[in-house]
DNA sequence: AAGTGGTCTAGACCACCTG
DNA sequence: AGGTGGTCTAGACCACTTT
C-alpha cells in the first residue's frame, strides 16, 4: 500500500519500548490501547460500535490476526460483543465480576485486587502420614508424608475463611515453603517455575457452621458457608494441593460469568 | 513444498462432507479427531506427549493456526496441557466436569447430558408489575410487566432446584414462550436467533431451607443448599433474564476447572 | 543444533448484515 | 453492493527445551 515512498510516523503499536521484553503480547497491548482509547475513555458509551477490525489495523499498525486477537480478549473479559456482520459493541460494565470463580488465584490475590487487607492468623504447620482420604486425593501412597498447613484467613481484621491445605512433602520443601509463605500457599507454589502449577479443579457446596467452625469464624452456630473442595494440579496433570476452604459469604461473593458453548 | 511430485493420500480433514454444512469449524474439526485419535483411544495416556504441532499438519492436511486453534480448545477445555519447547501433555481424568458453572446452560440440559431424566412440577405463570428489585435487575422502569415463571425442578422424579424466572415482556412473546417450553425457560431463549442471548453473570451463595423450601424439596428444615442469583444478557449487554435458583446439592455437584489468568 | 511451541504478518475467500 | 466479521492458509521469525 503505502510503504513504498516513506514510513508513516503513525504511533505504531510495538511490543515493548526498551528491550523488546514486558511481559506484554501485541494483541495484550492493542487490547490496553483499544479499552483506553475507545471505552474507558467515555469516547464510545454502553451500546456502540467499536472502529472496524480494518479501522483499528490502520490505527495501531498492525495485522488483522492481532486486531482479532485483542478483539477475542475483550469479548472473553465480557467488555464487547461481536456480531457478524454488524461490529463490536461496547457492554455496560455496570456488572464487576468481583471474584472470577474460574481463576486459579489466592485469597489473598482477590482481596488485594479488590481493595481489601488480608490476613491471616491461627496458623500451623504439621506434617502428618497420608491417610486413606489424602492417598486419594493427593495419588500418592497410604503413609507418605503429608504437609499441613491451617489457618484462618482475614479480611479487613475480620475472620473470613477457614482453610486447610494439603501437600504431598516429597514434591515441596517444606522449610523452603514456610521461609517463602505470606499468607497463600497456593501463591508460594505459583511463583515456583519449577512445580509448573496449571489448574484446579473445585467443587462448590453449601454447608452449616459446626460450633468450632462457627467459633472459628465468629459466626453463629447453624450459619450458612461455602465449602469449596479444590485440587490443584500441576502441567502433567499430578495433584499439588489438595485443599478445603469454609468461606463466610459475607465476607466473598462468588461471581461468575457464565457463556454458550465453551 | 510436495505437491510438485507426490499427494499423500492421507484423509485430509476438512469442513465437512456435504455442503460444507454441518456448523462445525474446521478447528473443531480437528479438536475431535485429536481426541479420538488420540486421547480416547487410549493410544496416548495420561502425562504423554500429542504429536507436534507440525506432525499434526501434516496427519490432517491442515495449516498450523488451524492446529494450533485446535489445540487451544483442547487446552481450554481442559483435556492437555502445553509447555514451549516440549509440546501438549495429555491430563487425566480428562473426560469428566459434569456440570460446568461456568457454562451458561439449563438444569435440564446438565441433567440430560450426565444421563438423567429431567422434569418439573408445581408449574406456574404469572404476569406482575416490576417492583424497585426488578426494575433494577432487569433495568426496566417500574410498573412495567413482567412474566414470571415459578417450577419444581425434578431429576430422575425427585426434587432437586426450586426455580423462578423474571422476564421483561417486551422482550418476550408470553404464548410463544410458554408453547416453547419443554422444561426450560433458558432454552426456549437460547433457541430464539433473535434474542441473541449471550452469557449471564451468576453469584453463588449458601442458603438454609426456611419452611415452605423445605417442605417443596422435601428436605428437612434447615438444610443448607446452594442459591444462584443469575442474570442472563444478550450481545447488547441488556437483561433478558433474572433467574433465582435454589439447588439441592445432593442432586447437583458444582464442578468448576480453574486456570492461571484467564 | 535441532525440535518444539509462541507470535505476527499478509492475503484470500466466505458468511452475514445493512443500505 | 459494500462493509463487517469469520475462517483458513502460508510463511517468517522468536523463545524455550532438550540433546
Amino acid at each position: 500500500m503505502d510503504q513504498s515512498s516513506k514510513k508513516r510516523t503513525a504511533p505504531r503499536v510495538t511490543r515493548s519500548p526498551g528491550p523488546s521484553r514486558s511481559g506484554r503480547s501485541l494483541p495484550d497491548e492493542v487490547s490496553r490501547r483499544i479499552v483506553n482509547d475507545f471505552i474507558t475513555s467515555e469516547k464510545l458509551s454502553a451500546g456502540d460500535l467499536l472502529p472496524s477490525e480494518g479501522q483499528l489495523c490502520e490505527l495501531y499498525r498492525v495485522s488483522r490476526s492481532t486486531v482479532r486477537s485483542a478483539i477475542k480478549s475483550l469479548y472473553e473479559f465480557g467488555l464487547i460483543s461481536v456480531r457478524n456482520g454488524v461490529g463490536a459493541i461496547v457492554l455496560p460494565r455496570a456488572h464487576e465480576i468481583p471474584h472470577g470463580l474460574d481463576r486459579l488465584a489466592s485469597i489473598d490475590t482477590f482481596a488485594t485486587e479488590t481493595g481489601h487487607r488480608a490476613g491471616t492468623a491461627d496458623l500451623s504447620w504439621n506434617e502428618v502420614p497420608a491417610d486413606a482420604e489424602l492417598s486419594k486425593k493427593l495419588r500418592i501412597p497410604v503413609g507418605d508424608p503429608v504437609l499441613v498447613v491451617s489457618r484462618l484467613k482475614l479480611v479487613d481484621d475480620e475472620p473470613a475463611a477457614w482453610v486447610i491445605d494439603y501437600l504431598p512433602s516429597h514434591l515441596v520443601d517444606t522449610s523452603d515453603v514456610k521461609r517463602r509463605f505470606k499468607g497463600s500457599v497456593l501463591d508460594v507454589l505459583l511463583d515456583d517455575e519449577n512445580l509448573l502449577v496449571d489448574y484446579a479443579d473445585s467443587e462448590v457446596r453449601p454447608h452449616i457452621c459446626d460450633e468450632p467452625l462457627a467459633k472459628t469464624l465468629q459466626r453463629p452456630i447453624g450459619t450458612a458457608v461455602l465449602y469449596l473442595d479444590t485440587t490443584v494440579f500441576n502441567v502433567r496433570g499430578e495433584p499439588v494441593i489438595w485443599g478445603r476452604i469454609w468461606l463466610d459469604p459475607s465476607h466473598f461473593r462468588f461471581a461468575l460469568r457464565r457463556r454458550r458453548f465453551s
